[in-house]
DNA sequence: ACATTGACCTGAGAGC
DNA sequence: TGCTCTCAGGTCAATG
């Protein structure tokens, strides 16, 4: 789930239930998703409250009242789940803060590949990760697109991907995008024009912001999206053809064979 | 530089 | 039913 559209909801989930209570506990029952020790996550966290949340890429930040973040990284299976009581708490609570209003945040994820910090600066937490610009951002444009592209050696979906380049984008996103433009994720970088670059950047944010918009919930997308067909019985949702399943960059890329042709020497 | 593979974790679903 | 295999929306390190 944990893409930019899915972090984006996630975001706007912990405004509208997180800020601006008193923390009470801190529950931590998972050990392997924490940078930290959990002792500095308490006592950097108790006490306080948060004040306002942030996003980078795939990645979320909430302020806390006394200038510090709480970083969260949801991994491939992670969530945000608000509730009251602890006798209903959500099945992969892997940490857990309680509020001074009787009310709980989890942080939920069966596979424990997600990540929780405490950090200080979001800017220095982005460039000491080596996190690219959000793709989602006002200061992102087509220039800026173009331009860390110009030198791109290898596949299109590698570059959409690569955090290091662009941050937001994952596996399923950019299976998306392409499909919407008709490329196959395969093609290279350098073998595309540049009505392509602009085709794609324009795609890229018109898809983000429909997910963002519907949720990041494939079920509600327009029907002539990929995402809600993607997987193994799979059919174009714009011509019916049965859907291919292509390894790229070590992942499984769903393709309409049809709409999107593989490029030559590929 | 870039692609590929395996590892990290765990659960769900398919096939036997 | 129970076992085994494969796969899953992310990232990192090692290898070619």
């Amino acid at each position: 789930m944990p893409e930019l559209p899915d972090v984006e909801a996630f975001r706007r989930y912990f405004e509208s239930t997180a800020l601006y209570q008193r923390i009470t506990d801190v529950e931590i029952r998972s050990q392997q998703i924490l940078e930290t020790k959990p002792e500095r996550l308490r006592q950097g966290l108790v006490g306080r409250q948060f004040e306002g949340t942030w996003r980078h890429g795939k990645h979320l930040f909430a302020a806390l009242d006394n200038g510090c973040w709480l970083e969260l990284h949801f991994g491939m299976s992670g969530n945000l789940t608000y509730f009251k009581k602890m006798d209903q708490d959500p099945e992969y609570d892997r940490f857990l803060i309680a509020f001074d209003n009787g009310y709980h945040l989890a942080y939920t994820a069966p596979r424990k590949l997600g990540e929780v910090d405490l950090i200080e600066d979001v800017d220095a937490y982005v460039e000491g990760n080596g996190l690219g610009p959000d793709v989602y951002s006002d200061e992102f444009d087509l220039a800026q697109f173009r331009s860390l592209l110009s030198d791109r050696r290898g596949m299109i979906k590698s570059a959409l991907m690569d955090q290091s380049l662009m941050a937001g984008i994952g596996n399923v996103y950019s299976d998306e995008i392409l499909f919407q433009v008709g490329i196959h994720p395969r093609t290279k970088v350098q073998d595309l024009s540049d009505h392509d670059l602009a085709s794609i950047f324009d795609t890229m944010q018109e898809v983000l912001a429909t997910a963002i918009e519907h949720q990041a919930r494939p079920t509600d997308y327009p029907d002539t999206y990929l995402t809600p067909h993607r997987g193994q019985e799979g059919v174009c949702p714009e011509c019916g053809v049965s859907l291919e399943r292509v390894k790229v960059a070590g992942r499984s890329a769903y393709i309409c064979p049809e709409r999107q042709r593989q490029p030559k020497g590929a």
